[in-house]
RNA sequence: GUCCCCGUAGCUCAGGUGGAUAGAGCGUCGGAUUCCUAAUCCGAAGGCCACAGGUUCGAAUCCUGUCGGGGACACCA
């Protein structure tokens, strides 16, 4: 097996070859539609290998039966010689056993390919851009940021793996009133580290002492010569500094769950190059945007500061939306749409598809996105498939209380805090074994005292388990080797063929856009691992290493190395270790 | 009132874009350790896949509606 090709595709190919074969025979009709036709891993493995709805799929435009039609294809596959069996089962399912040497030959392929085992050319290279986390530069990383993080990064390691270009990108939303109450607080502890008393930090101000160190850092660079300044004069030069910092604190944060961004792209940078007024001169051209007038709110009474204002509306209405939307605020700044209508195009000039991890508090804004995307890639001749993942609240509980959270009182718990207490393995994986879209409960303390349960603990295990047995069997000199591998029995032939599997989830997750997908594959394929393990037990024969029998402990060692493999490449796209010894 | 997610074992969750008899972990009950790591394994009990219709050879999965949980609904970010 290449690596270019996973089983599974190639068997697919070889049962359209004769899907055409009865085309070509008049049994199917002229241009009959495969797309339905599917080739995988039957859930129950006593039926097969490999199994196929080709028939049920076909019957019809074949008009006849499934059955009937199954047994066509049955007397076709009969030629390839590498297909030991084939029955018809159920409604019309055929079931395929393999020649074990396909088997061995894929289980050959992992050790060979090492790191590379897995990986697909499925995504062409097509360049893929994922944005993700894209916290707002004003405080650390608190825990309403890792899971967009870590799934974010597990999907561009995934998408990557899958053979795309990706490249993950943070937006940076320095330009917005937030970052004036940073760039104000950031005064208020300059003033502070100069030895004023600033007293109470006043409210809509950030709180939190993380900005004393920006404080006396700007003392130290500036002396005091910005003190007693009109705002106007340093808001700009604080904002700027203030930013850069918050980005340093979010970047080490980031970096304790393993996550690099490859691009930082700054708002302010997009409005200072004139991207959004670009943006808004194409969509006048095409009447997408115009100047009209806001409903009032609806479902709820209007705020008592609620007047009708003209402002340039976006028609997002035309692709669904509830309401056409402002682009341009009625003192003529830019919305923050406004804004992300045109960073999206800047995206959209070095990538082929973009993919955005947001929050699930921004669900409302996805729909005049994915519009305003859709309608300026189309108009402009470039298409671009455009995803917007929405990952759901973790509901953070400790003792099964849940823990408050309150930006605003600078009282949250950070993803520093979270780390070190629980470890980044742990963090990562628990993130990734639920899939995103549905909210989630992480009990600190669950976590933490019964780690032994947590299911990356069972993975890690299977891989130092592995590891173990490998140093054991070097010290009795026995290594992996092939010479053997005949001798391989029936739960052997299984464990096999759960890691040939491999390859298939990972482009199934790719193109699902689905990395918690990985996580619990891992998590079967450590329990196929640990099962076999413990046949051993029971009887020693089973066992890794049989001293009396060299070329089968030498088989199973190769098997037992090609499991670690699997482990090692899955748990490094997930970007959790795989540890040698617990 | 509108929009977006979710509803599967007592609890926490999977379920590969419609397939075969519904799957794990925890918890409960019963077993396995002179042995390559027991952070493991084997077995048992536990289900109206929220509810009602529909689509078809076939639905936990797709469509419509109802109920329940969460989130969002002016120019905030």
């Amino acid at each position: 097996m290449s690596n270019t090709k996973t089983l599974y595709a190639a068997y697919a190919a070889k049962i359209e070859t004769v899907l055409a074969q009865l085309v070509a025979d008049g049994v199917l009709p002229q241009g009959a539609n495969f797309a339905n036709v599917a080739v995988e891993p039957p859930r129950d493995p006593s039926h097969g290998d490999l199994a196929t709805n080709a028939a049920m799929v076909l019957a019809k435009p074949a008009q006849t039966n499934p059955r009937a039609l199954a047994e066509q294809i049955v007397a076709k596959l009969a030629a390839e010689p590498t297909i030991t069996n084939s029955e018809i089962a159920g409604p019309g399912f055929i079931n395929l056993r393999l020649d074990p040497a396909v088997w061995l030959d894929e289980l050959k392929a992992i050790p060979a390919l090492g790191n590379d085992y897995g990986r697909s050319v499925m995504g062409e290279g097509t360049r893929v851009n994922v944005e993700y986390v894209s916290a707002n530069p004003t405080g650390p990383m608190h825990m309403g940021h890792c899971r967009g993080a870590v799934v974010g990064d597990a999907l561009a390691n995934l998408l990557e793996f899958a053979g795309h270009d990706v490249a993950r990108e943070y937006y940076i939303n320095d330009a917005g009133g937030q970052v004036d109450m940073l760039a104000r607080s950031a005064h208020l502890r300059y003033r502070e580290a100069l030895g004023e008393n600033i007293g109470e930090i006043p409210q809509g101000l950030y709180p939190g002492d993380y900005l004393k160190p920006v404080g006396e850092y700007l003392a130290k660079e500036l002396g005091d010569k910005h003190k007693d300044e009109p705002e106007a004069e340093w808001l700009p030069y604080f904002r700027a500094e203030a930013v850069e910092k918050m980005m340093d604190v979010i970047k080490s944060d980031l970096a304790l769950l393993g996550i690099h961004h490859d691009v930082f792209a700054s708002e302010a940078a997009l409005h200072a190059a004139g991207k959004p007024d670009e943006a808004e001169m194409w969509l006048r051209e095409h009447d997408l945007v115009y100047d009209g007038v806001l409903e009032a709110p609806k479902g709820k009474a209007p705020p008592e500061d609620w007047e009708p204002v003209e402002l340039p509306l976006f028609r997002s209405t035309r692709f669904g939306d509830d309401q056409d939307r402002p682009i341009k605020k009625s003192n003529g700044a830019w919305t923050y749409f406004g804004a992300d209508l045109a960073y999206h195009m800047q995206k959209a000039e070095n990538a082929d598809a973009l993919i955005d991890i947001w929050g699930a508090d921004h669900a409302g804004t996805v729909k005049r996105i994915k519009a305003a995307v859709a309608a300026l890639s189309e108009g402009q001749g470039k298409p671009i498939p455009f995803d917007v993942k929405l990952v759901q609240m973790v509901q953070l509980m400790r003792g099964g209380e849940p823990v408050k959270m309150s930006k605003r009182s600078g009282n949250f718990i950070t993803i520093a805090d979270m780390v070190e207490e629980v470890g980044k393995d742990v963090v990562r994986f628990t993130m990734l074994t639920r899939k995103p879209e549905a909210q989630m409960e992480f009990d600190f303390a669950k976590v933490i005292e019964a780690s032994k349960d947590n299911p990356v603990f069972y993975v890690q295990y299977a891989h130092a388990r592995i590891c173990s047995t490998l140093r054991k069997a070097a010290e009795l000199g026995l290594s992996p080797s092939t010479n053997a591998l005949n001798e391989l029995g029936e739960e052997e032939m299984a464990l096999i063929k759960r890691a040939a599997q491999f390859p298939r989830e990972i482009e199934a997750a790719a193109k699902a856009r689905e990395a918690h997908r990985i996580a619990f594959y891992l998590y079967d394929l450590a329990a196929e691992l640990h099962a076999f393990w413990n046949l051993g037990n029971d009887s020693p024969q089973k066992r890794f290493i049989v001293e009396q029998d060299k070329g089968l402990s030498e088989a199973r060692l190769f098997l037992a190395d090609s499991i670690g493999q699997v482990l090692r490449n899955g748990l490094r796209v997930l970007g959790v270790e795989a540890v040698e010894s617990m």
